[in-house]
DNA sequence: TTGTAAGCGTTATCAT
DNA sequence: ATGATAACGCTTACAA
């Protein structure tokens, strides 16, 4: 017993004993035997972190932050690549096997649909942009705002015709809430919405935006900006430009979202959106101790919902600096 | 008890009870508890993996091997970010705490030196290129060979100045190993080693490698090729090239080594090495399960030592296609 | 085939 | 200030 006083810094251990116990563990090369904690404290130190794909460089980002805020207030990541929305859901039940403390679910196949599934009985945070008014605490990427204003800077800089690519829309996803965005940075310049300017698809990957590009500007469709809801896409966007014989951003200007580290060395380097990934990480991490540690069993504080912050990069996509 | 058994799977249960059981559980919803399980087997069904930085492209594709490798060996992967040297050696000593059956440690900071400290008497299994003929299992790059093959493509394609840009030289590391793969290149060619050529740099990132290309061409240093050791710095260099309006491939051809998603997609697409990562990724943790599973506390099998393959991929900044 | 008992290493509670 | 005791929930060994 006063070994775990001296282990865990509790008061009442006379100075000297304190240093017989130390003493004592260095010889014996003493661990602690975490698992043998956790069983008695019902605690584990561990939360889950499920996420589409660690090898992409947005979630890869999100997992550093996330890994960095859980660090600071002495948590350990498991991190579970979710892939498919059936793998989300998945993500959610496993957690309960008391595996972690909470679990942050980056979601990206959920809809406002299955808000009813998130009522579960174990801290979990949702990140990312479909939940909203759920059953479960979220912290949102400044989707409306934010899109505004990356449309809104095309605009600026001369774009009449701005094209925006997104994914497919569903219910309150990233996409329509960008692509809202996206509309009313048009109206508010008084563009008309061309639905032709509207391109839908599949991934948000590289590979989707390069192809889409090609297509664009094959098809003769007439335009001179670009917005990407991702930097992913951008990234495809600029290549699939560069095929198609197309100066940037002289003739067509672009601009992405997320400020993933690779869009300032791009050729031409390009402008983004960055939005507050490390105060988003904290929130999120803060807000799954705020749950962890609320231990009545009882309903607690509302659900909240909270909105990141956000800054326009300007680079040479859209003519600024390198 | 007998729920145990049904639990695991255990036979001589009637099957009449074995759906009682089940019966009971789903009316209680009731789950194991983990910790409780963990105690008793003394496993915790959980690995760490210890890399420098998730966020990177490089280390997030590695971690996304390994996690998609654990995962089909029904192991959850635990991830550390060690940034610094220091780190590294604590990663190794945490894992003692019974947190994880066993680690993974992909090695930036640590050196030859260092092999002493990965004496634990938990199993271990480095990903990395300094430790050789350590006290523990070993998962290497292919760096030489790769090497010499990415130097040779360059002076296949015509050149005949080819620069190498790597990071600081200690021992036997990435940068020195890949060092020599150039220099085998360069002689096998019959062309002289000018140390001109040979560019250092502090960190294998986007920013030093882009910097350092700008300085190169402001020194007037005269080259038609850079072979460099990652594709972050190649990225760099592309951009840094750009800058000094330098055409690649037309002037100077570039080759990177890692074939990280985005080098498909740059302009101009970034030829690089292709390591094996996924076998690589395999190879890891077969090896470190089987140091679980090696009961025995004694000697056990010899350390192995496993290299990767690999293979070249062409692109345009060494004249290729698209 | 099922059930009993013991113990994994820690900490909360309570006595000394 | 220190220590005895019990309990966290599970599984292995053994008994019924």
């Amino acid at each position: 017993m006063t070994v775990s006083n001296v282990i865990n810094d509790h008061p009442n251990v006379r100075p000297a004993t304190r240093e017989k116990v130390l003493e004592a563990m260095a010889r014996l090369d003493y661990r602690v035997n975490v698992a043998a904690r956790n069983l008695r404290k019902g605690r584990t130190g561990v939360i889950g972190l499920a996420v589409p794909e660690v090898g992409s460089a947005y979630y890869g980002r999100l997992a550093a932050g996330i890994i960095a805020a859980a660090e600071r207030r002495n948590l350990r990541v498991s991190i579970e690549q979710t892939a498919s929305r059936e793998n989300e859901l998945d993500a959610l039940s496993l957690s309960r096997n008391h595996q972690y403390d909470g679990l942050i679910l980056s979601a990206a196949g959920l809809s406002q649909a299955d808000a009813e599934r998130l009522k579960v009985d174990h801290p979990v945070v949702v990140l990312g942009d479909r939940i909203f008014g759920g059953p479960v605490d979220h912290v949102a990427m400044p989707n409306l705002e934010a899109a505004r204003a990356a449309t809104g800077h095309l605009i600026e800089r001369g774009c009449r015709r701005v094209a925006i690519l997104c994914g497919a829309l569903e219910e309150v996803d990233t996409s329509s809430l960008r692509l809202t965005g996206y509309r009313q940075a048009l109206e508010a310049a008084g563009l008309p919405a061309d639905p032709g300017l509207i391109q839908q698809v599949d991934r948000l990957g590289m590979r989707d935006g390069a192809e889409r590009a090609r297509e664009m500007t094959a098809s003769g469709l007439d335009f001179d900006g670009v917005f990407c809801v991702t930097d992913a896409l951008a990234m495809g966007v600029l290549r699939g430009l560069a095929d198609a014989g197309i100066g940037v951003p002289d003739q067509v200007k672009v601009i992405g979202f997320d400020n993933v580290p690779e869009s300032e060395f791009l050729v031409p380097s390009l402008s983004t959106i960055d939005p507050d990934h490390d105060g988003m990480a904290e929130r999120a991490v803060d807000l799954l101790i705020g749950r962890i540690e609320q231990t009545e069993p009882e309903p607690g504080p509302e659900h909240q919902d909270f909105v990141g912050g956000f800054s326009v990069v300007i680079r040479e996509s859209t003519g600024g600096p390198r």
